[in-house]
DNA sequence: TTAAACTTTCAATAATTATTGAAAGTTTAT
DNA sequence: ATAAACTTTCAATAATTATTGAAAGTTTAA
């Protein structure tokens, strides 16, 4: 396999399994392409690269500048932006994680808490759905804790975090 | 909050949700329904309940018996047949996450080590490309094994996993 | 074996989500 | 102050994904 057919698996591979990290297609692609330049990039050279619009690629790098995994950085003599991503993939993967219960675990296990606490009317629908909804609220913010827990260790949390659970 | 305003808000939010656990949203619907449903129910219930046409549930219901979330049950003296989901939220869990293993990080895990392995004919760009998938490739690696490990404790396993990430 | 009761399939359509491109906005150099 | 270089915004459009509903398929009871 060459160098352009590698590049361009890893960056299609990478854009369609943006659901599992919860972004869109673009938003990954742009990642990916950062991710693997040897120099920052500029707008023009994403798009090109990518061939998409000028519209689209400013729009999907701010939102990757919002979750916080790409900045602008300055290049000496040029007059426009240019672009990098956070290299190191731990500190990435816990940038996701992160991001991820902020938005979308967090308020979930809020309205479980709601629905949990109604008043038990005494029939048994009412009985199966705080209890039901109570279990899940317990597991989602068990797992909440535990993946910000494992985030939070900084420094090589993946290795030190699976040596935990072979233990 | 009365119980029918609770269900409401309960399905539409677990609804909305199914991105996180990588699902779509009337199969999320569904599962949350029986989730908290006192009993098994048919397609005709599913259907009213969430006015959704006959082929939607269908196909929804296809799908969550492929993930092995729901099963179909007999009613005694019923013609139709009837659903029910896994009640257990942890083995609910369990069942999601080693699916995901399967369908998405698998698969993705596999195209990492393939680019990663490209010959390395002495480019910058070539040498990044592969010292970035393959630090990719370890990291996805150690977390879908970190996945199955958590999950294959069977009884308890989130309790326990967060126990001894705490020490 | 037939017909009623039920489920599945799938082409058509609707709803949602992503993308474009051009106009408006901003910054910088002179 | 002005114009060139650049970025952002957003209404229009395209692409994707979900949903419908009716026809075809299946099962069961008599």
């Amino acid at each position: 396999m060459e160098y352009l057919e590698a590049k361009n698996k890893f960056i299609s591979t990478w854009g369609s399994l943006g659901s599992l990290w919860g972004i869109n297609k673009a938003m990954a692609q742009i990642q990916a392409l950062l991710f693997i330049s040897t120099k920052p990039l500029s707008m023009e050279e994403i798009m090109e690269d990518l061939k998409i619009s000028r519209g689209n690629t400013s729009m999907n790098l701010r939102q990757l500048m919002d979750w916080g995994i790409v900045t602008k950085t300055l290049v000496a003599g040029e007059r426009k932006e240019f672009f990098t991503t956070e290299k190191d993939v731990q500190e990435l993967a816990r940038i996701v994680a992160v991001e991820r219960s902020r938005r979308e675990i967090k308020p979930v296990v809020k309205v479980l808490e709601e629905v949990s606490t109604i008043k038990d009317d005494g029939t048994a629908k009412t009985k199966e759905l705080i209890k039901q909804t109570k279990a899940l609220h317990e597991l989602t913010e068990t797992m909440d804790i535990m993946i910000n827990k494992l985030v939070n260790q900084k420094q090589n949390w993946i290795t030190k975090s699976l040596l935990k659970l072979f233990k």
